[in-house]
DNA sequence: GCATATTAGTTACTTTTGTAACTAACAAGA
DNA sequence: TCTTGTTAGTTACAAAAGTAACTAATATGC
């Protein structure tokens, strides 16, 4: 059985080949331009996409660890593309929403993702692309525990 | 166009997510089992699959950087799963290739992959996985400079 | 009200990866 | 032979991610 495995075939290989080499081509539009890293992008993301958030919401909405959310925040604190308002019910955690800044840099990677995602589709018949999403959905909502998991 | 645009429907995210959940599921078997890291992984497949190697060949073979690679040969060797020996041509290189204890941990992680494999596949109709596979080969392929990129 | 538990978030420490510089061995041309 | 260049691999240092412990604030049960 061994003697016939092939890892080119293996489809969790597969997956992070196309992963890598997708994540690698985009990364431009957030990294090369704006320095941001993967983590951060998806918290500019999310702000961007559904307002004010406090942290440990989008940790929930993005199932990343809050110890990753708290250095993408930081860190986009840092490049002036948040800021935190303070709650008077609840002082322990704070509103995060982006700046004019964040939000014109919010606009143009996604304007960047779309048409990146419209270039990836547009190798396939739609079918194809239905296919694609529908497997890709399905794998990574099983198979996953994902609660807390990539912390 | 910003305003509709979608993280989960982004191919680069889906792609990550699925690879990120089906990866963290299969590490049981050669991480939780045998301690090793996705890269030692891959070049126990290399030796086993391949026979003996260079690390160069290796690397190459599997589009990973000797950076990794000899990182991987010596967690491998600590293991005693590799054993290297000298070349009396070209003293710069040696010949990498498992023991009796690499060879069975190959084996196994070889036939835990393949039921692993076949379970996915299983969820979806014959035609979807072709489809997905060819997919997956396309998109890992292209957008991908790949040659020293994953340093 | 007070002890205890829970929640939000940060910080410290460890492991892994990325990047670059390095040593050693070989190759090729003057 | 003596540079100069290339190849194989390792090591050193920096950046990032994983893990756990921590502080501060709030909630809960008595």
């Amino acid at each position: 059985m061994a003697q016939e495995f092939e890892l080119q075939n293996f489809l969790p290989y597969m997956l992070n080949q196309a992963a890598e080499a997708s994540g690698l081509a985009f990364q431009k539009h957030y990294k090369d331009r704006y320095g941001m890293l993967r983590t951060e992008w998806r918290v500019l993301f999310h702000l961007g996409r559904y307002g004010g958030l406090t942290a440990t919401e989008i940790g929930a909405q993005a199932r990343v660890h809050k110890t990753k959310i708290s250095r993408a925040v930081a860190a986009l604190e840092a490049k002036r593309f948040l800021t935190r308002t303070e709650q008077a019910c609840d002082r322990r955690s704070e509103i995060l929403a982006l700046t004019p800044a964040g939000q014109a840099a919010f606009v143009e990677i996604c304007n960047a993702a779309q048409r990146f995602d419209d270039r990836i589709a547009g190798r396939f018949t739609a079918h194809e692309v239905a296919v694609l999403r529908k497997c890709l959905a399905q794998i990574a909502g099983r198979d996953a525990p994902r609660e807390n998991s990539p912390i």
